[in-house]
DNA sequence: ATGAAAGCGCTAACAT
DNA sequence: ATGTTAGCGCTTTCAT
């Protein structure tokens, strides 16, 4: 097996804590027995056991993350910054996905905080008072991922609310008089829309609401791109999609090519998360670039800060952009 | 803080070692002491220190994972497998990333090692039998990514020459009688072709040298696109590209579309990875379904197989589909 | 059926 | 400058 304090304290003729003490060269040491003791340790490849010194220092360098899944582009890109993030401060990630299964999610913070993370980052399923109070009884810090997900936890992320607004008063500076927004079609049991989703859906309606003359609708459904071709097919003002999600938007994009109708001619089509899998396809997709990178980045320095420095929380937003394609 | 066994044990007025049998529920006790701390755990809602138990146990129950990144989808498609499989086993991952760099690499693989992971799953930069001596030392299972990656380390993956040769066949059999081999661009520094990509590379040569009548060339540039077209602008006869990833077939089928030239009018292409981001998109993709999914199934099952019952390491080939499209 | 004691590998407070 | 001791929270013999 690997060689411990133990034994290189053996081989050198010294006790743990002169080893101990070469190894992190803090402490009065000589020079001598000190570069005797790292050249013993480097010899027997000498690594240390990182989950005994986490159980005496309290602290295991591991920051929990819990996110829904990693099947589309989203929270992988997220996860890739904060990785990068966590490295320059020496932390590792410990990812787990809760597939938008409640008492999975609870199950795995538990776990999480059992391994003792120093830290918690959560792309929520659950809400409420009840699991606002679980979140905040952790000792550890906690941070959510999105914008206003709950009250005394920090949240950082895209302010949905405001970046659809604004959306939506781009599209409907473009001269459009009827605007339908796509809804994620919602899997059979889950009746109840993601938060970010709704904070979208919000903002969409009360920027509606402002504009008494605009049409509006709601796409919510499994076959959204055929019910979008039946908006455009019967409407007889020209129509303008806002979907939540980039998917969405070039599903439409693509399928209606398919069908004959072209964007921005017959009808308008804007995404959010500028995802750009398509950045290299004409049209180019008009979006909403929350920039996913710095999302991660900030939670991440965020959380390390709270960590380390005992930071008090505070939320953050993230400056969202409207990202001008032409398909609108 | 958290409520230990210790504290479990003064409350009910017993000693640790019976808080212990009746958390776990082995060894002999009394059902009323049993019920009593059981209870007591509840109440005051004890969670195990599951680093303590790591360093008595000698077993984390933790599983290294080391990629290049998550950029594209390859990865954290794979990985959501993975994670999906290993929640079954009660294992928890630490995902890392080398950013395609070697002494990265290592630095990782020692760290997680140091945090005592029961595992180690890599897609690796490194080669050679330096490296290799470095894993078979590491104690804990380690399996590659991809096929026929070292000689004593099991691998999991693709037979990407097989793959490729299937593929290339499959692509003469179309009647092409020129084709092109896209590998990605390099970057800069890194002037040695991923051992995937070089399988594949491989492949395609070793089945045009067996047709000795085909013609054939390789693009390897940041510009492929650019390439491509010259290629077709240039050539006589009508040529195929296969493209050493989707991304890249994706990106010349629809830049080539800008230009006025259409697959599989004008030219063939298909890709590999079957990453379908475009699964709705007109025309299909053809390309080489490598089954993600079942790779990263197949690999957890494997490794934990290899920590729970010291199986044999052995390595596995996954078996690929070529995926009739409509771009061939 | 229950408890006492030892130890996993490390660090830190307190000697010498 | 070096060593001794105790302890992190848990599990695991080995008593009783």
């Amino acid at each position: 097996m690997a060689v411990t304090t133990k034994d290189l304290a053996r081989i050198c003729g010294v006790s743990r804590t002169t080893v101990t003490r070469a190894l992190q060269g803090t402490g009065r040491i000589s020079q001598k027995t000190k570069d005797r003791i790292l050249q013993t340790a480097k010899e027997y490849d000498y690594q240390p056991d990182l989950v005994a010194r986490s159980l005496v220092k309290g602290k295991t360098m591991m920051i929990g993350i819990i996110v829904v899944d990693l099947k589309n582009q989203y929270f992988p890109k997220m996860i890739n910054a904060m990785e990068n993030c966590a490295k320059k401060h020496k932390y590792l990630l410990n990812i787990t996905l809760h597939e938008g299964d409640r008492q999975t999610e609870i199950e795995l913070i538990k776990t999480l905080v059992g391994h003792r993370v120093d830290g918690l980052i959560l792309s929520t399923v659950n809400q409420g008072k009840d699991f606002e109070k679980l979140l905040e009884n952790l000792a550890i810090p906690v941070i959510l991922i999105g914008h206003d997900q709950a009250e005394n936890i920090p949240c950082v992320g895209t302010d949905e609310y405001a970046a659809t607004k604004e959306a939506t008063e781009f599209v409907i500076s473009k001269g459009y008089k009827k605007i339908i927004f796509v809804l994620p079609p919602m899997i059979s049991d889950q009746t109840v829309v993601p938060k970010g989703h709704q904070q979208r859906l919000n903002g969409f309606e009360d920027c509606i609401r402002e504009h008494p003359q605009i049409e509006m609708g709601i796409i919510c459904h499994e076959n959204y791109v055929k019910k979008a071709e039946e908006f455009i097919r019967t409407s007889e003002k020209k129509i303008a999609f806002i979907c939540s999600g980039d998917t969405f938007a070039i599903n439409i994009l693509i399928k209606l090519e398919n069908a004959g109708l072209y964007a921005p001619t017959d009808y308008g089509v804007m995404g959010f998360d500028n995802i750009n899998i398509f950045k290299s396809r004409h049209p180019h997709l008009t979006s909403v670039d929350n920039n996913i990178d710095e999302i991660g980045e900030r939670i991440m320095e965020l959380l390390v800060d709270m960590i380390e420095n005992k930071s008090p929380k505070e939320s953050q937003v993230i400056q969202h952009t409207i990202v001008q394609g032409e398909t609108i």
